[in-house]
DNA sequence: GCGAATCGTAATAACTGAAGTTACATGAAA
DNA sequence: TTTCATGTAACTTCAGTTATTACGATTCGC
């Protein structure tokens, strides 16, 4: 069962957006991504009709952090992609005839509906500014002043 | 993103063939699921291999119950599946060059750890046996006796 | 033994949904 | 006005799943 990764693809592209400086253009955002610039529009569309980022045509235009990345939450980035379906396995069929299938749908709907709250409320407790600030950590491990051992 | 139904299906399958009484054919159990008997022959496989169920060949062979329903959870009936993926959205890749998509995977691989824990947990607090009295009961529901109201 | 029933499984086809790509329209800046 | 960039529809490609076909192996009843 292939894995929906917009969800990470669209955080990777905020913390470039976040550390970039300036626009960044959705052929910049592709190549980060190794992916298509449309494809970079499509996914990112849903972020920017929540108002997370800001796109603009044009020279020296592309896409922008719009939002105080302390206040947003992986939560609402699910959200913004329209909250797609978190886990790859499920009912057969919702609203079976067959007492069976009723049974099994509610025994199975029971550990999912749990496990979807806890995501869910772990999803709401990590910010953009947090990501972030956990990027600029590895960083600096990542590139020690001259001399220091890499651990 | 697509779901896997294999779980589910597989626990309409025993649920049947434990109220059946005698084998059942893949035929039988095709026709409870709407699908071919090849399907349900693959699926069964690592339940069969599991020993969960025992398969017979030849005039009255069949599918039958090979296990005590009351010993048997729904995290064995997912092992013996083969542990599919259980999550629809994942990171975009393993192992990253890039200390963005690191910081992002962390992130990610932390709350979906929480969830998948959560998760296994709670399949492995329901017994097949559990899942059959739920079944019996909403049998019981659905054909009251003669002139009792129907709720 | 023979034939029918039934599973085991490999190979293939058909279907599905996501991603990639093309094409062209729209808007902004110099 | 030209160029750069996004917006988006349409189409193609690709990968994964399921359905189907085909055929072999095993078991039962005669």
């Amino acid at each position: 069962m292939k894995r929906d990764s917009r969800l990470s693809s669209v955080l990777h592209a905020l913390l470039h957006m976040d550390a970039f400086g300036r626009p960044m253009t959705s052929d910049e955002l592709a190549a980060c991504l190794s992916t298509h610039p449309v494809v970079i529009r499509r996914t990112m569309a849903g972020l920017r009709d929540a108002g997370f980022v800001r796109s603009e045509r044009g020279p020296s235009g592309g896409w922008t952090i719009a939002c105080d990345l302390a206040a947003v939450t992986l939560l609402d980035i699910h959200a913004a992609l329209g909250e797609p379906a978190l886990f790859a396995v499920g009912n057969r069929s919702e609203n079976p005839a067959c007492l069976v299938e009723q049974a099994v749908n509610a025994a199975l709907d029971d550990a999912f509906d749990a496990a979807e709250a806890l995501l869910l409320q772990r999803f709401a407790t990590v910010t953009l500014a947090a990501l972030a600030a956990d990027f600029r950590q590895r960083f600096a491990r990542h590139q020690p002043l001259k001399g220091t051992p890499h651990a």
